[in-house]
Parts: structure tokens; sequence; C-alpha cells
RNA sequence: GGCGCCAUAGCCAAGCGGUAAGGCAGAGGUCUGCAAAACCUCUAUCCCCAGUUCAAAUCUGGGUAGCGCCUCCA
């Protein structure tokens, strides 16, 4: 299989490490607030590559960090830190507020059918590894003390920057870059940083009480649990600038040698063509979605249908065509489980191997799919088509076990249900005028009626 | 100011040098008492200009439009 290196920008051959188990490393939310559809995204993306190098017979070890210690406590302009402000009013401490969104992020990433990682591991469970880490560094002479904590030399490192190819000097001479004097490059970063009295979370350190640097919990961890150096690092673009810079940066300088051979990130997701931001409040979240009647699982099928490295715009109109789709695609599924006609094997097989072929091209989830739709399109209805499709599902994680029609099926008041049967009785009787009557009656009250040879299903507006 | 991405039908979106996947919407049809649902059929020459090539949506150069990052953010 193909991936996409960000670092070489280039489609790349992959050669796991290690033949039978791929390590890979992404990182995780920030638990301080419901994960919105664009942070989910960037793990649907995750998900895609899991399942692909699983589909591939890798055997998967992989890492996401949760993070739980970073800017709880800083005073942000008012309209993002309501979450916590409102956690804090509730006399939650940190770790309760970190304890709740990490269950409720696993919670949404499950009901988007992503697999969770084998690992998850969080960032205040590690803080001995990240001094040790930041020790190494101060060691070898990449860290320095000043008055505020300890800092990356990045003029120490010469390859800085290398992953987004950034000209510092000339980054620096446009950018706003706050001023401090102590730092022997605008550009240097806490590795540690000391803790004034009021700081919530704090730990002992051998520069007195502090706390980690934002960059320093991925860089321990991975390499806690994936070894100095493993396969593949993930994350979204935006990190690609300065986290992962950092990163790289800090692992390479401790173990003189790059400590990851691919870094693949996921584009974002805009909102109605602009940027999704929590500061611009136009974030939707999952139950946003199911509030509105959408399936979590067609807003999997919204994200597969672009490539990873596209951005994707959402808007209610995209949304409702992806639960139409979705929904379709399902039925057309199920519409081949039970075919008797004879399908040419060599017509399933055709199938099978431009899927493969696609899933193999950096991710072509898109493409897959297409053929996948084609498959189900096909003229004739054979099983052998709907075991093709139950194959090509371990890639897509629909949810094609589940009967739509059963999981969808409303409760029906007593009052509704005496309704459908009276029109049904004026059906028999062909009354259509009464029958229509009624019709027009529930669909005063929401609910539309579609009649099938075993009877009418009510389906809610 | 610097770095980068992108521009394909009404909308979403593949395609990466050999003559435009797929989905939604729309139109027509089958089915149905009528609807609905479902199914079938149909609908583009790829932002503009110039160039390379037997051949370009695909490569090169120049425009134009949009977007992102450079500050926490997937």
């Amino acid at each position: 299989m193909k991936v996409y290196n960000t670092l070489s920008r280039k489609k790349e051959e992959f050669k796991p490490i290690n033949d039978s188990e791929v390590r890979i490393y992404t990182c995780g939310p920030t638990v301080y607030n419901y994960a919105h559809i664009g942070n989910l995204r960037a793990y649907l993306f995750m998900d895609m590559l899991r399942r692909v190098l699983k589909y591939n017979g890798y055997n998967l070890k992989h890492a996401m960090n949760i993070t739980d210690v970073g800017h709880l406590v800083s005073d942000e302009d008012d309209g993002e830190d309501k979450m916590v402000k409102g956690a804090r009013e509730q006399k939650k401490t940190p770790w309760e507020i970190a304890e709740f969104y990490t269950e409720v992020f696993l919670k949404d990433i499950t009901s988007l059918n992503i697999e969770i990682p084998e690992i998850i591991p969080k960032a205040t469970e590690h803080i001995p590894e990240m001094l040790c880490f930041v020790n190494g560094l101060v060691d070898k002479g990449f860290g320095y003390e000043t008055s505020d904590g300890i800092y990356f030399d990045i003029q120490k490192f010469d390859d800085y920057g290398k992953l987004s190819r950034a000209n510092l000097e000339e980054q620096i001479a446009g950018a706003r870059v706050e001023v401090n004097e102590e730092k022997h490059h605008p550009a240097d970063f806490a590795l540690w940083k000391k803790a004034p009295k009021e700081h919530i979370m704090q730990w002992q350190s051998p520069w007195g009480m502090g706390y980690p640097g934002w960059h320093i919990e991925c860089s321990a961890m991975g390499r806690k649990y994936l070894g100095d150096v493993f396969d593949i690092h993930t994350g979204g673009v935006d990190h690609i600038p300065v986290h992962h810079e950092n990163e790289i940066a800090q692992s390479e300088a401790l173990l003189g040698k790059p400590a990851v051979n691919y870094w693949m990130h996921s584009e974002f997701m805009m909102v109605n063509n602009g940027k999704m931001s929590k500061s611009l409040g136009n974030t939707y979240t999952i139950d946003n979605l199911r509030e509105k009647g959408y399936d979590p699982i067609a807003f999997r099928y919204m994200c597969l249908n672009a490539h990873y490295r596209n951005k994707i715009n959402f808007t209610w109109d995209a949304m409702q065509s992806a639960q139409v789709s979705y929904d379709r695609f399902v039925e057309g599924v199920h519409s081949h489980k039970d075919g008797s006609e004879k399908v040419d094997s060599a017509v399933v097989n055709e199938f099978l191997s431009d899927f493969e072929e696609a899933i193999n091209d950096d991710l072509n989830i898109p493409k897959a799919l297409g053929i996948a739709w084609n498959a189900v399109r096909y003229g004739k209805k054979s099983q052998h088509i709907f075991e093709l499709l139950i194959k090509m599902n371990k890639i897509f994680g629909f949810d094609l076990d589940k009967n739509k029609a059963e999981s969808n099926e409303p409760e029906v008041s007593p009052e509704i249900q005496v309704l459908v049967a009276a029109r049904q009785q004026a059906r028999k009787e062909k009354n259509w005028k009464r029958s229509d009557e009624i019709r027009d009656e529930l669909k005063a009250m929401g609910i539309v009626l579609e009649d099938t040879p075993d009877g009418a299903k009510v389906k809610y507006i």
C-alpha cells in the first residue's frame, strides 16, 4: 500500500519496521470540551488508516493520547471557556472535567464506529516520563532554563522546520511573536513550565513545581508505548507547523535519529466554505446531528465520501445528501442478501481488486465507495455481491448488520395505531376518500405513511 | 509579509498524460387506487490564457477566484 508522507510530500510505499505489527501514534483530544464534527473527522481518518492496515493483514499497536493537562487555567476570551467555567461553577476539578469529556469523546467516536486504539494514555499519568524526556534534552544541551520554564533551543537543532518547510527567519519577521527576552530564539518552545502558585495542576520537578509543555506529552508517551522509532504518526494539518515540528525536534534531538517514518495528516472540515472553530461558534457536535434527525453513521458516510487530504465543506444540505445516500446504500446492500442470480466470479473479483487498489492508494476511500456503489447497483441480485459488500464494509464500517428499518422504527402511540388501522380498513373497502383523509390527518401530525405489502410503515418527518 | 492548499455538472466528490467514477438534487419511466418509498434510464469536456505532447481535467509558465497556517484548535 501507498501512503502520503507529509515529510516528503509524496506518496510512498508503506514499509513497516516490523513485518507483523505496525506502530502508530495519533494526537488525541484535549478533553476540556465537547468534540465537534471537525475534530471527529480527524479520528475518522485515523480509523480508515487502521482499517486499511488491518485489511492488509497487519496487527496494530496504536496509541492515542488524552490531553488532560494544559490550558485549563487560562483565562481566554469568555466564549470558549464556558464549559470549563461552568464545570468550575459546579465545583468540579480539572480532573473531573477531563474524566467527563474523555468519556463523552470515547462515546462519540464509538457512535461513529471508530475503533478505539489499543492504548489510550493520559498525559497526567505520564509526568515522570515527560520529566525524563526533558531532563535528557537538557543534558544534551538542547534545553535551557529561564525564569518561567525550560525551553527547547531550536537553533541547536539543524533540521528545525523540515516538516512544514517553514523559513523561520522570514516567518518571524511578519508574525506576531511575543517578546520573551529570556528565550534564545523567538520560536523556542516550552518543554516544562514553572507553575505559579495558583496554577491548578502542578507537579514536582527538578526545577520546582510545574507542568509540562504542550508538545512534550506526545513525544514522551509515544516513546514509552511504541519505542524510540515507530511507523506512523497522525494528526490534523494544523499540527504540522508547530506541534509536530516540535515533536520532531524533541525526539530527534534526544535520540539522534528520526522517531517516526511516516507523518500523515488529515485536512480540515469547513462550514459553509469557511473555517470551523470553537472561537467562531460554528461548530456542531454529534448530538447536534442527532437532534436534527441524522444518524452519526451518515456523518461517517459523508466523511468517507471525500479524501482525507482534501477539505470537506459541511453544510446541512450535504448532511441531508449523505443521510439519503447512506440509507439507500444500506438498503442496496441488503437487496443482494437473498439474491439467487448468478454472477460471474470474474465480475466479483474485478470489483474487489479495484476496491483494494483504491484503498491501498493512500486511502482513496471515496473511490472505493464509488466501486461499492457499482457493485450495489449491479444488474443481478446475488449473494456473492452481498458477501463482497460485507467484505468491503470492513473498511467502511457502516451498520450493515442492523436492520435499518427496525432500528428506526419509532414508537407508535395507540392513538396513531388506531388511525393507521382505520385507514387500512378504508383501503380494504376501497374507500379511497376516507383513506386519504386519514393520511392527511396523520401528515398534519408529522407522520408519513408508506404502504408496503406488509401494511403501512409509520415515519416521522 | 512569509509558507501552503485548492479551482471538475445545481450541490457534494473521484480522476494525477490516453480521451470525464460515485452520490444528492432534477427530468422521464416502472410499481401503486392515488401518493410515498424503492428500482430503472437520462444530464459535464473539467476557472481563464499560453506552452509541451501524437494525446492534457491531468505536465509547464502566467493570470484570476477561494481557503488554510504563521496564535490554543483536528
